[in-house]
This record gives C-alpha cells, sequence and structure tokens, in this order.
DNA sequence: TATGAATGAGTGTTCATTCAT
DNA sequence: AATGAATGAACACTCATTCAT
C-alpha cells in the first residue's frame, strides 16, 4: 500500500482533491474528506486549523506542484530572445495542463468557491515573473498594450478549455498540436 | 418605493441576485432570500418549486436578458460578410458585458453551482447561432480551424474579464476601446 | 362528468379517501387534498372546520355507508333465533368487506391515525346493537363467556384478514366460500 | 441514574418506544425523541443513519426480545403430538403478550406506518417455523383448511385485544384463564 | 496522535391554518 | 363560495467545530 507512506496531512488532501474532483469544491465537507480519508472526522482538525486551512493548503499543494513541475528561471533569461521566452511560457502551461487536467481543476474550483474572481490568473510571486515577462513585453512593443491578465487569463482559459474538452472526450488528444493552440493564443497577444 | 410595483417573483429573484453577486452562489439559502426580500422563508416556496427552480428562473432571466438585448437575427444574414457578422457578435457580448456586467457574474456564478464547468460558453438555442456563424466560418477558411467552444470561450472571457476589471476599478472604461479589445480577440480567431 | 353533480364536500372526502388507501392516513395533508380534488387549499376550510373534522368527516361517511348498507334491525328481531341473528350478522358484515373492501381499509387507517387501538371494533350505535345481541348470546350460553370485544374483533380481523387477501390476489375470492369462513368464527365463538 | 449505564442507542430507542406508546407511531419527530433523551437532535443522527434506521431498530429490538424469550425450537420437534405444539406455540404468544403487553403495540404501531397491512402477522425466519407448523396441520387434517394468516391472524389479534383489554382495565387479569382463551382460538383453528 | 461523542446553528422543505379580496 | 397570498412552526437532516479521553 502506497498509502501507507504518506503522512495523514498527504491522505487528507487526497481526499479533499477526489471530492473536489467527482463532486464540485462546494461539496467538500468534513464528514465526506474524513471518510474519504478513513479518519475519524474530529481528526482533521488534528491536521488543519478549520476547513479554510484545509482548502488552502490543497490549493498550495497544487500551486507548488506547478511551480516544481514548470522552469520559471529560464523566463528571466535576457539572454533569450523575449518572444521565445513567452512561446516557452505558454509551452509549459501546455505541457503541465495536458499532464495533469486535474490540477487546473482544482485550483479554479478552489479560487472560485473562495471568491475570488479573476479565473485562473493567479497572483503570487511565480506568477510575478510571468508578470514581469509581459509587462516587458509590452514595454518593447512585442505584445498589446492591455492589461496583463486579459493576456494571462486568455492563455490559461483557452488552454484548460482545451484539456477539459479532451477530458470530455470531445476530442482525442492528437487532434490538435501544439501548435495549433500557440498559434490561437499568440496571434492574440502579439502586435502584428 | 419602486419594489411595491414589482410582483414578488422578481423580488425574490432580486434577492437571489444580490446574495449572488455580494456573497457568491454558494452563499445563496432560502432564509436568506427570505430575508432580504422581505417574507417568510417558507413563502419562497409559494412563488418556486424548490430551491433548484429558483436558481433556474434566475439563470434564465438572465439569460432572455441577453437574448433581448441583442440581435441575433443578424448574425444569420448572409448577405453580410461573415467577417462582419462575427465583428458584430463580438460587439454585442462587448456591449452588453459593459451595460450589464453583472448578468454575466450571475451566469458564472449559478453554472458554476450546478457543477457545469464550460464557464460562460452557453449552449442553448441562441447560442447555436453563434455556434453555426463560427462553423460558418471555419468552412470558409476565415477563423482558425479549432474547437468552437475555444472560439468561444476566449471572446467570453476576454471581454468579462475586462469588464470585471473595470468593475473592480483597476482602470477606467475609457482606457480601452472596443477595437482594442476586438483586436485581440479577432487576432486570435483569424487566420493570418 | 359526474362529478359536476357532486357537492365539494363530497369531491374534498374522496380525494382523501384515495390518499388514505394509495399512502396511507399518515400521508393526508390538506396540500395533497386540494390538488387532488382540483380546489384552493384553503377552500378545504371552507367545508370542513379543520383538518380533524375533515377525517372524521371522511370516517363518518363511511360507518354510515356500511349502516345503509347492512340491515341490523333484523338483529334485535327477537322472532329469529339467535344463533341465526349471529350468522346472519356475520354474513352482513362479510358481504360489506368484500363488496367495499376500501371501506373496511380506510376505517382502519383513520382509527389508526386518530390513535385509537382497538382495531376495526366500533364503538357506535348501530354497533350496540350488535353489542347486545352478542351480549344475549352469552346469557343465553349460546357463545362463549368473553369479552365481546374479543368476539367483534375476531369477526372483524378475520373478514378483513381475507378481504385483503383477495384483495392482495394471494387466491381468487372463489377459494373459499363464506361457510368457510364463517365456520372458522362461529367455531370460536361458539359453546360446543 | 439507571440510565447513565445503558448506552446512548438504548436511551434514544427507549424514548422512541415510550413516544410510540404514548403518542402513537405518527408522532415520533427526531426533535421529540432528542429532548426525551435529553440529548442534542442532531445526536440521534450519530446512532442512527436516518428516522428510518432508528424506527427499524427499535423494531427489531422488539422482534429480539420475543424472539429470545420464547422458544420455538420445541414447534419443531416431530416426537411432539402436533396439536400440543400448536397449544403451545399459543401459550408463548400468550405469556409473552401478557408479559409485554407495549411489545405488541409497539410493533403493530411501526408496522403501520410503515405500511405493511398483514397487522400483527410477521414473516421472518422465525415465524416461518410457525408457518410450518400450522401448513403440516393443514396437510394432516388437523386444523382448518384456511389460509395461514388468517389462522395466525387469529392468534395474534385475539391474545393482543385481550392483552390490550386488561392494560385499559376493562377488567383484571385474573377474569380470565389462558384457557378460556385458549379455546376460543383452537375451537376457531381446529377441525370438528 | 487519535478518536468518538457532542452540539448549535443551519439547510431545504412541508404543513395546517388564517385572512383579505 | 372561492381563492391566492401569507406565515410560523415543525420536520429530517448536515455542517463545522470542540472537547474529554
Amino acid at each position: 500500500m502506497k498509502k501507507k507512506d504518506m503522512n495523514k496531512q498527504t491522505i487528507i488532501q487526497d481526499a479533499v482533491a477526489e471530492i473536489i474532483l467527482a463532486e464540485g469544491a462546494v461539496s467538500v465537507s468534513t464528514t465526506k474528506v474524513a471518510k474519504l480519508a478513513h479518519i475519524a472526522q474530529s481528526n482533521v482538525y488534528l491536521y488543519f486549523k478549520d476547513k479554510q486551512a484545509l482548502l488552502d493548503s490543497v490549493y498550495q499543494r497544487e500551486r507548488n506542484r506547478i511551480i516544481n513541475t514548470t522552469d520559471i528561471a529560464e523566463l528571466r533569461n535576457h539572454d533569450i530572445d523575449i518572444e521565445t521566452r513567452i512561446r516557452y511560457y505558454i509551452e509549459q502551461v501546455y505541457d503541465y495542463s495536458l499532464a495533469n487536467p486535474d490540477s487546473m481543476n482544482l485550483i479554479q474550483q478552489i479560487k472560485f468557491l473562495m471568491g475570488e474572481d479573476d479565473g485562473l490568473v493567479i497572483n503570487d510571486s511565480p506568477n510575478n515573473i510571468v508578470h514581469e515577462l509581459l509587462q516587458e513585453a509590452i514595454d518593447n512593443q512585442v505584445i498589446k498594450k492591455l492589461p496583463i491578465n486579459l493576456h494571462m487569463g486568455m492563455v490559461f482559459s483557452t488552454i484548460h478549455q482545451h484539456t477539459n474538452n479532451i477530458g470530455d472526450q470531445q476530442y482525442p488528444e492528437s487532434e490538435y498540436k501544439f501548435e495549433d493552440i500557440y498559434q490561437f493564443i499568440w496571434d492574440a497577444m502579439r502586435i502584428h
């Protein structure tokens, strides 16, 4: 049993994630979580201050997964052409989203539950790098002078929609190449 | 009091809308609705079969507002250049969204609560016309051969994000013209 | 439409009876009754003081049906042999029960709801005649010296059970003759 | 306090039984049960899945009481004369009913609430033995060839009525001996 | 670390009844 | 005579959270 090695924290977080993906974030309750994690209900409060903290932690775990999976450092590498760096960024979001379709859904669900309405656009330090990158691109007149969250939101929502389409088996992954999606996004962003 | 003229149905729906916009769809409860509408809780069930029906009705009311506000018929007018029709469609979404920023948020919130994950993309008859339009555009090689919900999702999410930015006073409405937003969207869609 | 001739009282009572037979007396509510009778809920109170009065009236209606259907007078006819009169009484209960199986169930259901636990044994004036008859039979040492409600309860419960068995299609009505049932009952009552 | 030793399950079940006997099964509500058991209403759900499960458990508890109190095994002992075995069976029902008058009422009330209309005749394994016994008696022409539930219903309803009469203080227990009741029942069943 | 027991506040929903029209 | 609107009380059930052990 793999589960034996995991610590309880992780088991609980997994339960939360499972419920969110199956029934939506609204349906998460300590009762259900405990049942799914095979622990006592009160036990949840041993590992998490309250339900909010629990959801936060699941959210953060997913954020970290992204950060650890993707290579942000390169985005700051000014030796690389800015257009290339943006493409690299989009590619990473694309790869991550296809490899971890649930991850994006989790983040979206939790953000929605918490009442944040900027969709998948996340404002934390790793994303600040992206923010800087896009700001730089705007300043250098590489991409359109529009609010940065419009640029980012478009990247996320497009890729996420595409990933969900595949998950819903609307078409096979092979139907569209990265290049197709990238062209769509990049055409929007760039100055023609 | 304006409210005196309205019938109770409307008053209740307004209460629901108010709560959704202030606290999110998750927070809607018959208790709160009744309190805000200044009626007894049980009274809600005089006008709506159950909570689901209540939410549905609020959703439909918003849908109808869109349908009645926008001019779908023209989108089918084959005398008009297809590119112009798409531009016209985007313009309508843009105008509606700016004029009724809450409307989009209501729809989004209710859809989320009901567990539909295609965001603001709506699959009902008026939207089928849009669907047809975009399909025609794909067939005529006017826009990129990509899933239609990618095209539509992009229209909605971009405009909605922009509208929310204005609502959050991140910048004044005057900061960006329709043309700016349109260019962003259209560049993504069209074949270059 | 027959219903047009009936007065509302009757229509309402019919609705109550229908609900009781289909779902049990517990399920009777003014809401359901009104819906089934195609009248406004408040209208019920135009014809009946309250729910209790409504149920009482349905009960009484059934009682009267029995009284009007059966021939009690003969039971007091001392020109007739007492044993014959008892047989006649049992025969009448039997005939009525087979002809109106719902009637007995209605009475039973309503009595249950009202918390009277003497089953189908009814203590009102027409039954007092039966009571007298059986008392006379005890005094004359024709039937066993046992509480009269034991005698009566046995008559009712046996016949009612038999009727329900037929209703449940456990066996066809033809399977047992009145004589079979009568023998069972009479053997219990009489002194051997 | 005796109650301290009992576990909560039992306390709750007792509360249910008390309400049923005092006000009828219809009156059982989690609110009342909790109040009587001196616990919070929500606490009921700690011990019972739902109200149905609660009622079932009270029913089963009573069934088990009967099963554990009575001696069914002997009824199958073919070394004993069949007539004697039936008498033994009736005696056991009689003894149990007098010793536990509430028990029968509880069972009757719960069965009625659940919409089972075969009265006190119970179709579970211990009663199958009685069923077998009576079938055997019919086959051997010891008792009348009538539906078995007519035989059993008569045993139960007669004894139960008698017990209730005593409970209602219509007459003292001493007024009638078992032999009197038995004769009444047995005369009905047997072939003369 | 772990649990079961406990609870008050809240959920959606149904009910019998009243009243103005 | 008839209705629609209104309501407070009750219902079964779920929840997040606390606490003693």
